[in-house]
DNA sequence: GTTTAGGGTTAG
């Protein structure tokens, strides 16, 4: 009977009221209050007229006010009626009226009126009720006794008494838990094994489209209640999976702790019974615990373990597709070297000037593939907890004794893998704010940096970067984020990383620039020397055959043959390729040549777009070997990887020559003839000084550092004239090292094998010559 | 109205 007017006192009837429900006062209701066993009671003020709310469920507003002496607004508070509720009260509802009202909740007023900042909700579904005191009372006889049940009544069932096709309200101890994610439906997912007295286990899959109607685990041993939810048999065991309806309750599992339901619902009942239930779980579970999956901090991680990490997001990052980088601090320091994950600049978000002074206290996790999404969505500065974090310890090939910790989200969400964002309210994180706020951070900044003081301003200390490379004569072409580290820290590390240096360039090899210029291949990284071109008159004379006229009808050329009769019997064969069958211009003609002498070839490749040497093997023109160059343009000579090359016949360019916007590109035609097109690259030893020790770091580079290409620079007055200038500017013979210049360069450190032995070695990448160089 | 997952580590 959620709504009864009373036909006696007010007086007679408090007297009836059951024992455990006690008045409340508007000074006492406040948020987070328990009311199951309170009663209010106020006299109506304002009663509004019954509305619809957009799913069509009856709403009706009332203002109570608590005393009738009073006409102050703080005296007020807002009473929302739902439902049938609604439709009930708004028929017997006056102004003027005093009600008294039990089993409501309370939530924060959705209006600035200057009320009570709370409002009272009811509706009969969570089993409120209302008894309503006339302004002018009936005039019946005495009052009858009323009995009250605040709540309707539900029962739950123990672990051990399931059945399989019910619907049944549980109580359980969480014993295992996936935290919500996105399913491969619709749906988000989160399977739940709670267990209780009877020692049962059940678990539990729960889908709902909304995130927050899944129980709000945290940890394992936290408290939920179902309500609805359905018991089926599958694979022989009693699962739980959710029905309509649905509805859970979570709390924490701690003992002695406020037992204060997690739910986003605003109506759900919660009596003393519960709490007494809640209270006992906990007792049980503290005395029957088992421990399962630690929960570390970044200090006590050990190599190789699975932990929960609860920790407060710095920055984030993508990573590629498949993966997303968090950087994340707890407050205290990883006992281990950690990876640090290369990302661009620009990717990286969170505030630069903390990311900087956090740096030696905060570790980067790479999350994976379905954790990806979540870990988008996730808010700098959030509190987070990362569960079944894999700290995997990596050392170097044969090198057992230098290691480092990677930390990895995996993919999937096997073991509970996930990440949930802990409310600010929750105890882990009020805890975990108050220590990070007594923490002095000073004891940890790094010092190579200038320090920028935490009231600057990003643009400050962009500023204060700038002023701070106007001396170095390079650039950094990505990840200027990265701090600077000093040589001999680099030279202690045994660690395959990456770094950002300042040094002087104190000596290079090789001195003569042609020494400098290598051929590297792309795909098995072999550098070799560089041919001299005219070793190869001997090896094109020795593959200049008579060609072979049944040959020379190829599709895609024209073909002519020249006697050379000066020269003894000596036989040219020249293949234009043509174009939609037609030839072109000289300029813009690739053509193969059977025969032609170092000379010829040469000469040729002037006048022509490209030249391939070929020969005959019975009806086919093929390459020659891949010890000469097989594609010449200009004064330039393309090589092809012997080892990773496999070449075809010369008849696969007739792909090209019908296409309208092929180019006779080296690229494009090596593709086509299944090269691995060789690069031309500087290789350089670059002996860096930065006053705390000095290191050899490699440069290898097609173009980019010196911004002249490797391959045209022994062609090239210009291009060699630039790079003199460069050298002498970077490294002046005969000067006071003392004025030489600054170079700011990224360089990593990789294993390689020198024999049997390992040795670590360091390369320059990602950074260039400054223009005005 | 159905499907999702149905606990038991990636292999980066």
């Amino acid at each position: 009977m959620p709504v009864e007017v009373l036909k006696g006192t007010l007086q007679g009837f408090k007297t009836s009221l059951p024992n455990r429900l006690q008045k409340v006062d508007l000074k006492h209701l406040r948020l987070g209050c328990n009311c199951a066993n309170k009663y209010f009671q106020g006299a109506v003020v304002i009663s509004y007229p019954l509305t619809r709310l957009e799913n069509g469920k009856a709403f009706f507003k009332i203002v109570l006010q608590e005393s009738e002496n009073s006409s102050s607004r703080t005296d007020t508070i807002n009473m929302l009626l739902f439902g049938k509720l609604a439709e009930d009260s708004e028929k017997v509802v006056h102004q003027g009226d005093t009600l008294v009202v039990a089993g409501f909740s309370l939530t924060k007023s959705a209006s600035e009126d200057g009320r009570h900042c709370c409002q009272l909700e009811m509706s009969d579904e969570t089993g409120s009720t209302i008894y309503i005191c006339p302004k002018s009372p009936c005039t019946a006889a005495a009052s009858e006794t009323v009995s009250i049940s605040v709540a309707p009544k539900y029962t739950y069932t123990p672990l051990n008494h399931l059945k399989g096709g019910t619907v049944v309200n549980l109580y359980g101890a969480v014993k295992f838990f996936k935290p919500p994610y996105v399913s491969k439906g619709t749906d988000y997912c989160s399977v739940v094994t709670i267990v209780d007295q009877s020692d049962t286990k059940l678990v539990c899959t729960l889908f709902n489209a909304n995130r927050d109607a899944l129980p709000k685990i945290y940890k394992n041993g936290d408290i939920v209640r179902f309500h609805r939810i359905k018991v089926q048999e599958f694979n022989g065991q009693m699962q739980g999976v959710t029905s309509n309806g649905f509805a859970a309750l979570t709390f924490d599992g701690t003992v002695g702790a406020p037992v204060v339901p997690r739910t986003t619902s605003k109506l759900f009942t919660f009596t003393e019974e519960d709490k007494k239930t809640v209270e006992d779980l906990r007792i049980w579970v503290a005395s029957n615990s088992s421990n399962s999956v630690p929960a570390a901090n970044l200090s006590s991680i050990q190599p190789q373990m699975f932990f929960d990490l609860t920790c407060q997001l710095v920055g984030k990052a993508k990573v590629d597709g498949a993966s997303y980088l968090l950087k994340v601090w707890d407050g205290t320091k990883c006992p281990f070297p950690s990876w640090k994950v290369l990302v661009k600049e620009d990717d990286l978000e969170g505030d630069s000037v903390l990311i900087n002074q956090l740096k030696n206290l905060t570790v980067d996790v790479v999350v994976y593939d379905n954790h990806v999404q979540l870990a988008k969505s996730l808010k700098v500065g959030n509190f987070i907890r990362m569960y079944s974090l894999h700290a995997k310890t990596q050392s170097p090939e044969g090198k057992p004794d230098v290691s480092y910790v990677q930390f990895h989200l995996h993919g999937g969400t096997g073991y509970g893998r996930g990440i949930t964002v802990l409310p600010e309210n929750h105890t882990d994180v009020k805890k975990l704010k108050a220590f990070l706020d007594s923490l002095d951070l000073r004891k940890y900044a790094g010092s190579e940096i200038p320090s920028a003081e935490p009231e600057d301003s990003y643009l400050t200390l962009g500023s204060c970067l700038e002023a701070y490379q106007e001396l170095s004569v390079t650039v950094l072409t990505d990840h200027q984020h990265f701090d600077v580290t000093a040589v001999n820290t680099i030279l202690n590390s045994r660690i395959p990383q990456q770094y950002r240096i300042r040094a002087k360039l104190r000596r290079f090899e090789p001195k003569k620039l042609h020494q400098s210029i290598k051929l590297l291949c792309p795909q098995c990284n072999l550098l070799q020397e560089v041919p001299d071109v005219t070793e190869f008159d001997t090896l094109l004379q020795a593959s200049a055959t008579r060609p072979n006229p049944d040959s020379q009808n190829i599709p895609f050329c024209e073909s002519v043959v020249w006697d050379i009769e000066s020269q003894g019997s000596r036989y040219v064969a020249v293949h234009f390729v043509t174009r939609y069958e037609l030839l072109q211009e000289p300029e813009d003609s690739l053509i193969m040549i059977e025969g032609g002498t170092l000379r010829d070839i040469l000469r040729l490749s002037k006048k022509f777009k490209g030249i391939i040497p070929v020969r005959s093997v019975e009806d086919n023109l093929v390459l020659l070997d891949l010890s000469v160059p097989f594609f010449w343009q200009g004064n330039i000579q393309y090589y092809g990887c012997q080892r990773c090359s496999d070449p075809k016949a010369v008849a696969s360019l007739s792909a090209l020559a019908v296409q309208q916007n092929a180019s006779w590109e080296p690229t494009t035609i090596a593709e086509a003839l299944g090269i691995v097109l060789l690069q031309y690259v500087f290789v350089m030893k670059f002996t860096l000084d930065d006053g705390t020790g000095t290191l050899d770091a490699y440069l290898v580079d097609a173009e980019n550092f010196f911004q002249i290409p490797a391959s045209e620079v022994l062609t090239s007055n210009i291009f060699q004239e630039d790079m003199e200038r460069i050298m002498n500017k970077l490294c002046p013979t005969g000067r006071n090292p003392d004025g030489l210049p600054w170079l700011e360069c990224f360089i990593k450190s990789y294993y390689v094998k020198n024999g049997r032995e390992e040795q670590l070695s360091y390369q320059i990448f990602d950074t260039m010559i400054a223009e005005d160089v």
